[in-house]
DNA sequence: AATCTCACCGCAAACGGTTTCGATCTTCTT
DNA sequence: AAGAAGATCGAAACCGTTTGCGGTGAGATT
């Protein structure tokens, strides 16, 4: 590999205006300039990054954290928003170094300064390791997580289930059904406020025969949890917190002799790479852009780097109402990847 | 951060013992050595990468890249090979740098000298790649790809397919389907190879009514392929490339009034997260160590790195038949996790 | 013609580790 | 007791890059 004195030697100059000649630094003639760009293309130079990052204190690595049971995760949620983050580091230069790690200790990753910042995603990330990544002052960006003081990019799970029981109480029902694997999960009963909202809002009493969980981390999750409902109560319309959920509520619906939609509506959560379009019908459900949210914190990373002292902020990323066949409603158009969100100033405690 | 310079000064001893002591080099005695390791201990040192790499020649790190299309890929098939390569690294105190990338240009990952050795996954890594790397001496391994005089490690795809087929055709099968997105996949391919070959070493003869390709890259491909086969003729067995095929073709068969496994035995391949245990029955298929295979890749590069005049290896990981329900067998028990493998020289060219 | 200004470039230190080599101090040999 | 051998540690060079500072020369000023 070629080093920057054989591009300086090459040139005919000293290795320091060959620095300054690739790093754009003033005070070079335009001929020497020309003489080092040559060099340097000529021989195929890049900058060492060790010797590089010694010099300016930065790596140009950012890493990427997970807790170790999702590679066990079916869906590959953490692997779009890692696609998301890439891809932007990417834009600005930057590497990203993925780890899985369960442990809530300090990442060697960090103390031994292989990364500028940390991108920690998944709400099982220990609250120890965030606060003494937070204490270091590392800088930080949580994704489908949040902490006081931290800067953080959600998934705007209240509205998006606000939005999707809004949407069926407008196409005529009441009685709708909330179901999902369990309610330990973030996620899940942020999604379940959404519900429970949006019913208050419209004047619907909650009922709580046709509210149920199935069983944690088990496939059959919504096949379970949709069977309790029909034990005890009939509903017209079903919210399912995941696609997933969704799609084994069917199976459950479908073995009642029940018909989707004429019978009962059901829209799901996440738009599941997999799910919604192998449903029959195709599965209405929230859309949420994880590559998006991905680049979001992998942006907010770079520029936390580039200027540290900065109010953390919490970003909210909407979701949005993608309408297929299962909810009885004229399927919608085809949507644009993107997706709005809001950057809220974290208040000050 | 602590430097190795704190350490020795509060050690009282030059940064040259400091190193030697954390090192494991001899020549020291017990007594300076437990003073040393205390030092570093109470401060938390860990060496600075940079440093570290710089005067060592190695970073620690390995890359891992996949052609950016995966990242829209519905099966997390790379992401779980990407957490076997983090495994088996992190086991080695290495990290794992991931890229997704189209080009086919020398990655600036190891122009710049970011990491020891890489590892290219999926048949689609454009084949300009590969030799630029190979040219350069890298360490390299490659992933459900192959190459003449390159690592590799793949899956036993004519061999997997071939058991699937010999198990339909013990259970009785003579007319058998294959149907797949498309054969231009070198995968597809390979695994119609093993379906030729079983029913060729069964003398069973070739009917081309029963084999179809679909759309390549369309969600509904197996639905397809499996009309076009019906439409031609009427097979007691059917082999789906992989398993989103074959859940696309259990609902053409459905439509068609045939039953599954009665009417219809069906077997898919890879042992999808997701679609084995919702379909109904619950899907045979060929199990794909996903993770196994990235963790041997990681430390077949390692060794590489360590010792990189070795002759190239190819590696095949074996697949196992996984019976569930929709091939009228009886399902079989539980499997373990791990999988053998052949290591097998490369022949001489 | 002597001085000043300014553009241009090189020397050397610095970043944080590792390693070669030599210096010092014990301890053993004769 | 003098010398040798061996154990233990420090000084300094080195890895590749960046950058502060000083030096050189050309042209402008007086």
């Amino acid at each position: 590999m070629p080093t920057l004195r054989d591009v300086a030697a090459k040139a005919g100059v000293s290795p320091s205006t060959a620095s300054r000649v690739l790093n754009d630094r003033p005070g070079i003639s335009r001929e020497t300039r020309q003489r080092v760009l040559h060099a340097a293309h000529e021989l195929g130079y890049l900058p060492t990054m060790s010797g590089r990052s010694l010099a300016l204190g930065r790596t140009g690595n950012i890493g990427f954290l997970t807790h170790y049971r999702h590679s066990l995760s079916p869906s590959s949620f953490y692997g779009e928003i890692l696609t998301g983050v890439d891809r932007e580091a990417q834009r600005h230069g930057y590497y990203v170094i993925f780890s899985a790690d369960g442990s809530g200790r300090l990442p060697t990753m960090v103390q031994e300064q292989r990364v500028d910042g940390l991108i920690l995603a998944g709400c099982d990330i220990p609250r120890e390791l965030i606060v003494s990544v937070k204490l270091q002052g590392f800088p930080l960006v949580l994704v489908d997580n949040h902490h006081d003081h931290v800067n953080s990019v959600v998934i705007d799970n209240v509205g998006g289930a606000y939005e999707a029981v809004t949407h069926l109480i407008n196409l005529g029902h009441r009685r709708i059904a909330f179901i999902c694997e369990w309610l330990g999960d973030l996620s899940f009963s942020e999604r379940f406020e959404g519900y429970r909202k949006a019913l208050q809002d419209h004047r619907i009493p909650l009922d709580e025969d046709l509210i149920a969980e199935g069983a944690a981390r088990q496939p059959n999750s919504g096949y379970i949890a949709m069977q309790r409902v029909l034990e005890r109560a009939t509903p017209t319309a079903v919210f399912a917190a995941n696609d997933p959920t969704a799609f084994e509520a069917i199976r459950a619906l479908r073995e009642h002799g029940l018909r989707i939609p004429q019978d009962v509506a059901i829209v799901g959560f996440d738009d599941n790479r997999f799910v919604p379009m192998h449903t029959d019908p195709p599965l209405t459900t929230m859309h949420v852009y994880r590559e998006k949210m991905g680049a979001i914190a992998a942006q907010r990373l770079l520029e936390l780097i580039e200027e540290p002292d900065q109010p953390p902020t919490h970003t909210k990323v909407f979701t949005r109402l993608i309408v297929r066949g299962s909810c009885g409603a004229a399927p919608s158009d085809s949507y644009a990847e993107g997706g709005s969100h809001a950057v809220l100033p974290e208040p000050e405690a």
